[in-house]
RNA sequence: GGGCGCGUAGCACAGCUGGAUAAUGCGUCGGCCUCCUAAGCCGAAGAUCGCGGGUUCGAAUCCUGCCGCGCCCGCCA
């Protein structure tokens, strides 16, 4: 609880100076209380025992019998070499209901402009629809840039389109030779294309890649398809624009089908960035020029160019190729001249990146510090497997993130129809796609990026207590009463609230109020949403047990106080809920 | 073989800038709808924090060795 610390610095300091500490070190000490019920800030006091020469919990007691309690502080205790200091209920609950906490806005409407960002996520190769693998760095990286927005930061999400290269190339190639019946007995093996997405793009075009991929692995036919997909690979890196429109043509209408699926989870983007145009626009030419005058430059025998980053540190293969031998430019080389083109966007960088990527990330960053820019931040993910094993686009072996949402809503659309008979199908359809994406993308996020998970469908489908519906269903209580309320009273101006009885629950409501936004930072600071989702699975849960014991409504009459504290939960519930991609509906 | 990451109750997951009785959910067991939406609430049982050493007044947290799992080690993307 950060807004104490000011309190609690100004009541420490001179009983500390009084026992004879000196220095100032000991603000970095104070921290949240381990232990909920001893307080919301502690001192722990064993660094000053050898200092003193008295037991850690003699410090504590001495200290505490020095201090005063203030209107803000009113339990000051000294446990086993601690001490706590509590916030004063009466004070917490002014403070609160005041208004002194931020709420935020996750759409980004009002940036408080302290810092700006450039957070690019997703990026995946538009050559098929998006299974649940990919979908954890969609999900991670737009909860991340909804995250930054509502903690106040000007946010750009950006998605880097790789437009040209060997993946494109073989859509196009398989696009232009390959005729549907072709493709359709090659993948005789193959299921299906689900009859639901049959005139979804990505879901179609994504037949032609596979079977492509089926004759490059034929003896018989590989040789020629390589050196026709080889062809149009050189010439897209050599910037050829009728070869880099043949692509477009065949990726875009993928594409669109893939932005399509990650509307439907609300995953949007400010802008498209074609890895093409680094080298159309002659940026990456200047830069293999700039590493060639590097003291760590190196050069093969057959001409190719790499900077031995093993005397920056790296360990392992310390060679980094930026240039082949026949001089054109490698993936990682276009990427070092799209983070320079990045850094003239916006100051601060974050990427979202698979943890395949970390070697090359790290190249790239080395790379960018030899050329006199910094890192970019990297949020690394693990992958998500089957129970069968890992996920393969090529080998068909995936669970469609289309397929998970339909699923999801359908699921949630039975719960409803089960538990609210009198809802109409309008209304049951709605709720269900809400609580479904939701569900989705809360079930992703609460886990921590470096953890890789086994997707399994009773678990992706999870609506039980510590899952989006959750937090959902405490908001919707909210707001069941703000409706009521505003039923009973047209709401005077004039209300007087009453400090003085703080029941136990809205006190514990008010603490994990107070520390929202402590959370908020740390998970924004850190690049970490499941810390934040964390925090408003909290929030709900304080709620609930505040609704159980404070009733805003008896007998008909208003208690204003609580129905304050229940807006301002409602107002953070609602902000943090979009902060993390969550539907707030107002009824379920 | 080398590099990076992970290993916490039956399952899942938090805590890891060292600090108090290791938090939470599922599952299990037991309670709560004449009371603002029970997708809820309350209670109980359940953990040698992978294993062994080290640093420290104090280690799930830091160091080190081992074991297990994942990812990477292309002039691919």
């Amino acid at each position: 609880m950060e807004i104490l610390r000011p309190f609690v610095e100004q009541l420490v300091e001179p009983a500390l100076a009084e026992l004879g500490v000196v220095g100032d070190h000991w603000r970095n000490m104070i921290a949240p209380s381990r232990e909920k019920s001893m307080g919301d800030l502690s001192l722990p006091c064993f660094a000053f025992a050898k200092q003193l020469g008295m037991a850690p919990d003699v410090v504590a007691e001495e200290l505490q019998s020095r201090i005063p309690q203030t209107n803000e502080i009113t339990d000051i205790n000294s446990t086993s070499g601690y001490l706590n200091f509590k916030s004063s209920p009466s004070w917490l609950a002014e403070y609160v209901i005041a208004g002194n906490v931020r709420v935020g806005d996750a759409e980004g409407r009002n940036p408080t402009g302290s810092k700006s960002v450039l957070i690019e996520h997703t990026s995946a190769n538009p050559n098929g629809p998006f299974h649940v693998g990919r979908a954890r760095n969609a999900i991670l990286g737009d909860t991340l840039v909804r995250l930054h927005r509502l903690h106040g930061n000007e946010v750009c999400a950006e998605y880097y389109v790789d437009d040209m290269g060997k993946q494109v190339a073989v859509l196009a190639w398989a696009l232009a030779n390959l005729s549907t019946e072709e493709v359709n007995v090659i993948l005789t093996n193959r299921e299906p294309v689900n009859p639901t997405w049959e005139n979804k793009p990505d879901h179609d075009r994504v037949r032609w890649y596979q079977a492509a991929q089926v004759l490059r692995n034929d003896e018989a036919k590989k040789p020629d398809i390589e050196k026709a997909i080889s062809a149009m690979v050189h010439a897209s890196e050599n910037g050829d624009n009728t070869v880099l429109e043949s692509f477009q043509n065949a990726y875009q209408p993928v594409l669109d089908g893939m932005l399509e699926t990650l509307a439907r989870l609300r995953i949007n983007f400010d802008q498209f960035t074609k890895e093409s145009l680094f080298v159309t626009n002659g940026d990456v030419g200047e830069i293999m020029q700039k590493l060639a005058s590097l003291e760590i430059h190196g050069v093969a025998e057959n001409g190719a160019e790499y900077l031995d980053l093993g005397a920056r540190g790296l360990k392992g293969k310390t060679e980094f190729f930026y240039r082949r031998g026949d001089g054109s430019s490698l993936y990682a080389t276009r990427d070092i001249a799209y983070h320079i083109w990045k850094f003239t966007q916006c100051e601060n960088l974050i990427n979202i990146l698979g943890e395949d990527h970390k070697l090359q990330s790290k190249q790239v960053s080395l790379t960018l510090n030899e050329l006199g820019f910094k890192s970019p931040e990297v949020l690394f993910y693990s992958f998500i497997k089957l129970p069968e094993g890992k996920m393969s686009t090529r080998q068909g072996n995936v669970v469609f993130m289309d397929d998970l949402l339909e699923e999801a809503k359908s699921q949630a659309s039975s719960v409803v129809r089960e538990i609210r008979p009198d809802y109409s199908d309008e209304q049951v359809a709605q709720i269900g796609e809400a609580v479904g994406t939701s569900a989705v993308r809360f079930n992703i996020i609460k886990v921590s990026p470096d953890k890789g998970f086994t997707f399994r469908w009773e678990e992706a489908l999870s609506f039980d207590s510590d899952s989006a519906p959750f937090i959902m269903y405490s908001h919707t209580r909210c707001c069941s009463i703000a409706e009521k309320c505003r039923a009973i009273d047209n709401l005077d101006d004039t209300v007087d609230y009453d400090y003085t009885e703080i029941p136990g629950s809205m006190y514990e409501l008010l603490r994990v109020i107070a520390c929202h936004n402590d959370l908020l930072a740390r998970a924004v600071g850190q690049n970490r949403p499941n810390l934040f989702a964390n925090q408003l699975l909290s929030l709900a849960n304080a709620y609930n047990g505040f609704y159980r014991d404070c009733k805003v409504i008896q007998n008909g009459a208003i208690n204003q106080t609580y129905f304050a504290v229940s807006q301002v939960a409602s107002s953070l519930l609602k902000s943090g809920m979009e902060g993390l991609g969550i539907v707030p509906l107002s009824q379920m």
